[in-house]
DNA sequence: CCTTGTGAATCGTTTCACAGCC
DNA sequence: GGCTGTGAAACGATTCACAAGG
């Protein structure tokens, strides 16, 4: 297969999120000059994003919401559950755990780890928090295809290392440090720090960085 | 000034983060190879991206760390403290409020809003949340120049309006949803789904995306 | 000799523009 | 007539490669 930009696949994530709302507001067709408007972007962006994964709407009519839905949905993976592990339990950890936006998604977050032992045994959501000891055992069984970690940035690499030595092959790092990981493990990393000097960079430099 | 790619950006915070821990482990010189292996890229990167504000080093030497950690704050514009209000203090609202992350960087929470007076009036880390009806009287009094967004998807857009038009000039938003912002006001958005999406499209079609 | 700083080359993404089809 | 799908052109970012300087 073709090698898809990482900024395809999230305006994918948004197109979806866009036709989902559409459907529901009882339409039946859209452009891909609506969709652009949708998302921030253009309607040559939507058709080209699309024509990476084949044709999907009729000349003179777009495309029909419905089936554009399955099809990105498709694309993405997202026709299948998938199993997340959550390792960390502190604040930004809990707050995820509980969040609605992974389950309607399709993401089902099967277990909460921490290493604090005041945390193990509190409820999160209907998932109780387990010691980080168990990691390895409960990946094996549990198969988590995805690990969320939210642990201090010092140990962060660590358990970036166990996880994946036991089987999960993405990962999410919500901790403010870079880490490795070997070949073949998919890794994306949130520092919430970052997103803010961002800005803060914007608003000392009016104009220098483009504006979204 | 000329146009700053935002990946440049990003990584500037990545190697200001790396510099700190390094000057704090002792070393008082670095080399563009070993700052660029830290934030997982290429020297020459590394010396392209501080190339566009100015020269930093010494040629067969190096970087003084302090030094650079010092410019890499000027850049970023991280020589002063910049507020922020946090609006929405649910799960994720409430984990932000009380991020270490961001107050060591010199991000100082000075308010938390909620429309739900039920939560109105607890303490967060040191700072009561506050009544959303106070925004613009309290943005007109405080003058943040960060509004961090963690409502609801269906209120993002309406609070972004708000406090734009009272003066904030970037915002951070946690709300799964676009937001059009008046041109001149730095956006970002962070979506946590997405996140995740784009790690279930990596697992299904393995290899198409190119893993960082 | 080592490492920076930078023009030039390469690579990748977005935009343009239009042929093809409903 | 209107809108998609897509090569080609334009643009932007990264990598190369080397001259310059400690």
């Amino acid at each position: 297969m073709k090698h898809i930009a990482e900024s395809t696949v999230r305006r994918l994530s948004l197109y979806l999120r866009f036709l989902e709302e559409y459907e529901a507001s009882g339409h039946a067709t859209i452009s891909s000059g609506e969709l652009a408007e949708s998302g921030g972007t253009t309607s040559a962006q939507v058709r080209k994003d699309l024509s990476f994964f084949g044709s999907f709407g009729k000349r003179g009519m777009g495309y029909t919401v419905k089936d554009l839905s399955i099809a990105i949905r498709e694309i993405l993976g997202l026709q299948r559950p998938w199993s997340v592990i959550i390792v960390g339990a502190g604040k930004i950890g809990a707050a995820l755990a509980q969040y609605r936006g992974f389950t309607t998604r399709g993401f089902r977050v099967v277990g909460v780890y921490d290493r604090d032992p005041a945390r193990v045994g509190t409820k999160l959501d209907g998932v109780s928090v387990r010691p980080e000891a168990e990691l390895e055992r409960d990946i094996a069984k549990l198969k988590p295809e995805i690990a969320v970690l939210c642990v201090p940035a010092e140990a962060a690499q660590a358990i970036a290392d166990r996880v994946t030595k036991a089987g999960v092959r993405a990962v999410l790092n919500f901790a403010p440090t870079p880490l490795k990981v070997t070949e073949g493990v998919a890794m994306r990393a949130v520092n919430m720090a970052t997103e803010l000097e961002i800005l803060a960079f914007g608003l000392t430099n009016g104009g220098a960085l483009p504006v979204r």
